[in-house]
DNA sequence: AAAGACGGACTGTCGGACAATAGGTCAATT
DNA sequence: AATTGACCTATTGTCCGACAGTCCGTCTTT
């Protein structure tokens, strides 16, 4: 085994020359003289028409897609080849069936599916609880304060009620800490802003597992939470922005602390 | 179309209790006495138990299938059922196949696929530049920080060369944009925080269309940047960590401006 | 109008087939 | 000894054809 602790990002040279530290890719000194022929399978290509027409939004969200049979005929080969294209779209969330309907529709990937995706890397590189704290103490404050810029009624009213189900829950609920997860995505929610929702929302995801050893493991933990939650809600409600910000920090970092007491230590890799 | 501008995230609700507003699922208002018959396809099935193993670490990193057809025996379905169940594996970044390999081995989802994966989602749900720019203002300058912190040696030399090939570009190189990109990528490896690296893969990319325009088109846009780059530089040349933040925090302020003084509208969606 | 009966259009899955090729083995060649 | 070529096998990529299950619209029947 060379690569011991490669890094996520295997893709981090420059991009053009100054080379450097180049990798031995190529078998001799020479300059390549030619490019490597392309040899993709069809059923590669076939999904990547597809896709490109989706992005160019030839194909919107919703549209159906032809049959089976005759996306074959077009692309002038087998079902089956057209099968296995479709299972790649359908896993990248491009397209997707509607519960009990027979065509394909054009669909774009929700949000759970890129975070699914990205839980799936976090946890399979490995990753350890800090350095998904220190994401989250990284995106959570801002994400608050904006939700407190822009909240609406309704925002609130869904924020309130997370917390008060997480308060109410009971001791050893080991639902608790998707509820917890569920506070933050509202508050995603109400920061109007897709992109960091997207960015953030495997985040408390991914603590999910270790988060409810740790709720469980330390006393004052729930009331910890829920006292931050509540203080949170309070600054968002009064649009305070400066105010959710400070409170979101406190709450994550207090996250930190609870693993520190119940013994949990940081390099612990996320887990399914 | 009913659903003209549904929100990017649609499971923000309360996963549990003080439902409130759920929606019409139900037939009839009697509790439901069964529940519904789960009726997945057996590539699903095929796909979710290999992933299981992948995810659960029973397959690791590098190990290598067994053949399709052997598959298809174990499973005791067809070998078309088994390769659909693969290429969504496959696109799904845990299976691969490593260049001029026959058999197919497992592996862990790159930066660069869940990246892909992220783009597709903020090009597909039209998200505005304004929302990619304002993640980048929550991230970057962290990122930059945390870069300050922990860099190498080679961390610097790799940034110093990126923001060289950048300054040395071309007046009108289409790849100049690459290169702002690769910085930022760099940045983001040497913060040494994966969890963050992937989270803001995706950022600057979706960037780069609109933010080729608006380097050909504002004049004082290649120096800005070039500056803004060798400040970074510096900072985290000198490991100071305040610095960092504060010149990536001007710099990426720095792009809407641009944008402003190219009269491109912040509500621009971003595009492939 | 509600409830069946019917038929067409597709999908999910299967059995089988065949060319192309990655990889290994072993002998012939330089 | 290292390279080349010949040969074989396991496996993949693709195709053909088939059939049951099921969604959906239409046409009856009550």
């Amino acid at each position: 085994m060379v690569t011991k602790k490669k890094t996520i990002s295997e893709s981090t040279r420059p991009r053009r020359a100054g080379a450097g530290i180049a990798g031995a890719t190529e078998t001799t000194d020479t300059v390549a003289l030619f490019d490597p022929v392309e040899r993709a399978p069809a059923y590669t290509k076939v999904s990547s028409a597809i896709e490109h027409k989706i992005l160019s939004r030839a194909l919107r969200d919703g549209d159906v897609l032809p049959a089976e049979l005759e996306l074959a005929q077009q692309f002038r080969v087998h079902r089956s080849t057209v099968r296995e294209a479709l299972r790649q779209l359908e896993s990248a969330g491009l397209v997707a069936r509607p519960p009990g309907a027979k065509r394909m529709i054009v669909s774009r990937p929700e949000a759970a599916k890129v975070a699914s995706g990205m839980r799936h890397a976090l946890v399979l590189h490995e990753v350890s609880f800090v350095d998904v704290w220190e994401a989250m103490m990284v995106i959570e404050p801002e994400v608050a304060a904006l939700a407190a810029a822009r909240r609406t009624q309704a925002d609130l009213v869904a924020l309130t009620q997370t917390s008060e189900a997480f308060r109410d829950s009971p001791e050893g609920d080991p639902d608790a800490v998707n509820i917890v997860a569920t506070f933050f995505e509202q508050l995603g929610a109400a920061s109007r802003n897709q992109v960091l929702v997207l960015a953030k929302q495997s985040l408390a995801q991914a603590l999910a597992p270790s988060l409810a050893r740790m709720i469980d493991t330390v006393p004052q933990a729930r009331a910890r939470i829920t006292d931050a939650q509540k203080r949170i809600i309070v600054a968002v409600r009064d649009k305070n922005a400066d105010e959710a910000r400070k409170w979101m920090s406190k709450h994550v970092r207090d996250f930190k602390r609870g693993y520190e007491v119940a013994g949990i230590s940081p390099d612990t890799p996320i887990s399914v």
